[in-house]
DNA sequence: CCCCTACGTTTTGTTTTGGAACTTATGACA
DNA sequence: TGTCATAAGTTCCAAAACAAAACGTAGGGG
């Protein structure tokens, strides 16, 4: 089965994951949720490749759950920032946030 | 980056992603959730291809989210139960349940 | 015997991802 | 003016993950 398949389940919980269902573009909302909006903040801080974040931020943008904004006109950027309907996935990525530190410590050290 | 670096980073989030972070373990975990706990009714309720369910189950299991349980001794069977740590994911599935059914309508129809 | 159930494993080919270099547009500095 | 820096992407290729379908195994029932 394909992302698109599944963006017409019958279960709103499969349709939530054709959006947010991988580990990148739940990071990219982390971020967002820690006050990042930048292509060079996601990509450094989630050590994602640029390729693969282009094309999650397009999709999030597609899907409404991010706006693309224009901050400089020269020269032209666009960063990335949470609409109401991005807004409202922050409880789940809490409660991830509370569920790791309960249940899975870290082992050993990590650069990233 | 790869799963395996996800689990000692810094960020609780993180961690928990490199558990639960792709779309066919949500879906497993939402069949537990449904009361679902067996190979077979996970294969058909999720659409996902019995190679990928037997490594996200084996996944599971090794993470301590689900238990791997004998039911039937002749011929041997195991199916899959949520631990206490599994139970504690519930709530973000719920709030993916909630959000999915406000912002992701159903627009065709699909046999999955 | 032969077919059925049910939990997987194997195989083969396609798709996605990872990693690194490259592009584009502009500002800053000398 | 030329060179470097910044920042948002794009392109390329090899490696990894995935999809689909067949096969394996250990019984049970007719």
């Amino acid at each position: 089965m394909k992302w698109s398949e599944l963006s017409d389940n019958w279960c709103p919980v499969a349709r939530t994951l054709s959006v947010v269902g991988d580990r990148w573009t739940l990071l990219i909302l982390r971020d967002c949720y820690l006050g990042k909006s930048r292509f060079e903040e996601f990509a450094e801080s989630s050590g994602m490749t640029r390729h693969i974040l282009a094309e999650r931020l397009k999709r999030l943008v597609e899907e409404g759950v991010l706006e693309r904004r224009l901050y400089s006109s020269a020269p032209k950027r666009y960063d990335y920032v949470l609409t109401e309907k991005g807004e409202e996935l922050r409880p789940a990525l809490k409660i991830m946030k509370d569920w790791g530190r309960k249940h899975m410590p870290v082992r050993r050290e990590a650069k990233a």
